[in-house]
DNA sequence: CATCTCAGTAACTAACTAGTTACTTACATC
DNA sequence: GATGTAAGTAACTAGTTAGTTACTGAGATG
């Protein structure tokens, strides 16, 4: 066996361990997941994780950390000086994705708000805030600008389009079972962004004047 | 002790075991729900439990479909014949208000879907849909008679809608640790909701031809 | 090549939790 | 007011689960 370094690599196995219990807790909860599950699917001994991370709510905490971490860093959008619209379709599309391809994170998320914030909910808060910050300034210069409705509860707005986005993959069973929809679907998936930016787009933009 | 009807009454043991179930698996999820301190809080003997619903699961089940059937019910608004917008604004209502007065369905509800339909949600998308089945008249009707957009996607509206009122409540936590919002605030709601009916309303009406 | 440290293992424990068994008591009916 | 039934209780059990203890062995360093 030339390339097997499967034995002492601590880093490796700490890794292991954390992505493996980031989808115990996503998919059963920090209540259904086991701890005994979690080190039998990384491979790894029981005992590495307490040895990592000290306890069942610490190694929680720490896959709650490493998502969130994730969120912040994917906000880099180049902040080319396009005009509001497409700033923030951009945006729109950016946080989209991210959550389309995070879907341990969507349920994370969504598992900690029902918790009513009992957790971590403040970090979490500000994580994702930061994450919006291009949506918010596109939104906020539209306003000035004129080019959307001045009167828009800035907020409010960003909350609804957090809500829409996160919404679209939290309620797929539901499109599933009742319109065979599967919006999990790169298609589908696509049509849905569609759908959600026009939306938004239809409900800020001012009336043009002619 | 005149009015003490407390001891030997099946019928509402059996309620309060209900209500208070309801509680805790909103409160806490199934697997975070404790059958000892739902008894307790119950004011039951966890015996009863056993006896009149079986098992947790069975406890579950019965929890969900209690809730499920009340939303069945509350759909029934008066179908006055008013034009499709204020169809769409009532019907909205409804459902944001019927949110706003049941916190637990709406915690359950997204229990559930986290679940991945794993368990009821066949039985749960299609109550949810009888509940709005106005909403999806009134739009269908703001189409044809061309009031609407007439390249609206039906489907992917109404769960847009959904998402919007299902959202600004699961959603609280964020509101509260970013903006220092209340949104459980009779006065902070109505506005929610307020936003949340312009943003549909100016999404899918069709652009006045002046 | 001796040794010391740190990754990894297996078997154990104490506490908890869903579900049961065996018993008691309220009360409607005759 | 005896009695049968349905409502309720308390103590128990078997299985699970987070967390531990006491041990093994790889491999870098001198």
């Amino acid at each position: 066996m030339p390339t097997a370094p499967k034995k002492r690599d601590a880093e490796r196995t700490r890794q292991t361990i954390l992505d493996t219990a980031s989808k115990h807790f996503a998919e059963q909860g920090f209540e259904g997941a086991r701890i005994d599950e979690i080190a039998a699917q990384a491979g790894a001994n029981k005992r590495m994780i307490y040895v990592y991370f000290g306890s069942k709510e610490e190694l929680y905490s720490e896959v709650l950390r490493s998502h969130f971490d994730r969120v912040f860093t994917s906000g880099d959008v180049p902040a080319a000086k396009q005009d509001p619209q497409e700033r923030v379709t951009q945006a729109i599309r950016a946080y989209f994705t991210f959550l389309a391809e995070n879907d341990h994170y969507v349920r994370l998320l969504l598992r900690e708000l029902l918790q009513s914030g009992r957790r971590a909910s403040a970090a979490l808060a500000d994580r994702t805030s930061a994450g919006l910050q291009d949506m918010r300034s596109a939104l906020s210069d539209g306003m000035r600008t004129g080019i959307f409705l001045p009167d828009l509860d800035l907020p409010q707005l960003m909350l609804s389009i957090q809500v829409l986005c996160v919404g679209h993959f939290t309620h797929q069973p539901i499109a599933k079972t009742l319109w065979k929809r599967d919006l999990a679907d790169p298609k589908a998936r696509e049509a849905t962004l569609q759908h959600i930016t026009a939306l938004i787009l239809r409900g800020i933009c001012a009336p043009r004047t002619n």
